[in-house]
DNA sequence: CCCGATTCTGTGAATCGTCTGAGAAAGCGC
DNA sequence: GCGCTTTCTCAGACGATTCACAGAATCGGG
């Protein structure tokens, strides 16, 4: 269906290439869902890391696709119209053993049987997620796999701020920081693109769910808490660029 | 709701590669079920630790397999199609003699029978089983038999958390505590995976049967009891990742 | 230096996630 | 078979979190 070749780079977030294949080439993922924008957002959102991908819109497709082109990752929709999220698993286990899936659910399918799907490595994100949120664990399966070199104990630094994506814990200066999942997010997408201005749509787009119906200015309020936290009597890191946004960047030492 | 295991997070179990054949290469594990999706799911989280899986469906299959590729455990289902537990075992010792073999047997089929199978060193869970109790019996078959090398010795620490997985016994600073087998699956759970959040839904998938269709807070419930235990008037190290999951690492010494 | 536009932040209310007690049911040892 | 243990459901309580709203503060262009 649609498949495309490296796409990186846009304007926004610059997506460090930070991994890649061991021969360097971009790692390939496969996206199956049946949900046409809701897969162009995804495939939008993966491009943007730099990563090839590939998009299938049902079961039997998403089988073909993973046997030739043997992706390095998958993310699959647990509703398809022609066949249910546990056999699709099973029969891509046969083709390809090792490849690390994320898979999409309803919220509230949870409950019923996601059982086993999260046996191996894999891991999955409940609809509506957030863009943030899928690139994350994205991450994390392709780190964790080892199909995709690198092994950067998923911190992320700047200045003497440092996210553990691993145990959500952030610290400044070496004092532990609280923050709430919401902080967390947007504080890790801030993170993930130093020195360079998010706007707050952009914001909106990649840390709050798809469906986020609210006023613009929640980013306004978290950044707010945000600078509380980890701004607060020392050299500021979050920085307003009025009228285009925000940035973060290591505090210069006064 | 209470019961949504939300915000799945993190990661699955860190697979130390802590068990390896002498020369450095990989376990090798046999599985053979002629369950489909069971051994999907099995041959899913042995992979998961780092072992290298090979399924067969049937005692035949099973036996040309054990010829070829000489593994280093097996896991056998008890009730094949084409043959009994029993045959099966004794034309993989005329084999392959010295591989340990750990059984999968439905709950009520006979003791004495079992006990016969595993007389020789052997081990046995009964179905419905959670990973956690396969990998648990898997590494301590492989360490027994000495074809993968041992690293260490089956002690999980963490700060002044100990629990050795031999016998079952967990102590925190010294003192020894008594846990049931499922605060005990689960705390091994968390202690194989220190400072990495995990998800509610992870726990269950993997703490839990894998029929197990409760409600996704008996996670909740049995965090609470395993504090009650071993955090109580200490440093806690049990931790909440509010909307994520729950982590343990060493309490911080006040 | 003034004014409108933009951003910041306090307040408060609704919602969400987690913890825990009580007790039913199932399991186990003797 | 009997009592004790363990597992698990249910539901209430509580605290944390999210977010709207609105007024205050700040900025930057003229």
């Amino acid at each position: 269906m649609t498949t495309t070749p490296t796409a990186p780079a846009a304007h926004p977030a610059a997506p460090a290439a930070d991994l890649a294949r061991p021969d360097g080439s971009p790692v390939r993922v496969l996206v199956v869902d049946d949900e046409t924008p809701l897969a162009d957002l995804l495939s939008m959102a993966l491009r943007y890391e730099g990563w090839q991908v590939r998009t299938e819109g049902d079961g039997a497709s998403a089988l073909r696709a993973a046997r030739e082109s043997r992706p390095d990752a998958v993310v699959l929709d647990v509703m398809l119209p022609d066949m249910d999220g546990l056999e699709v698993l099973a029969r891509l286990r046969r083709e390809t053993p090792d490849v690390p899936v994320l898979f999409l659910t309803a919220k509230d399918a949870v409950e019923d049987r996601i059982a086993g799907l999260t046996a191996g490595g894999d891991d999955y994100v409940t609809k509506p997620f957030s863009l943030e949120e899928v690139v994350a664990r994205l991450r994390g399966l392709l780190r964790r796999s080892g199909a995709a070199a690198v092994r950067n104990e998923s911190l992320l630094t700047v200045g003497d701020l440092v996210l553990n994506e691993d145990s959500h814990e952030v610290s400044r200066g070496g004092a532990n920081i609280h923050l709430t999942a919401t902080e967390f997010e947007l504080l890790r997408y801030l993170m993930r693109n130093p020195r360079r201005v998010l706007s707050k749509a952009q914001i909106l787009d990649r840390v709050w769910s798809y469906d986020f119906g609210g006023q613009a200015n929640v980013v306004e309020l978290y950044i707010s808490y945000l600078r509380r936290k980890i701004d607060v009597g020392r050299p500021p890191m979050i920085h307003t660029r009025r009228g285009a946004g925000y940035l973060i960047k290591p505090g210069e030492p006064a």
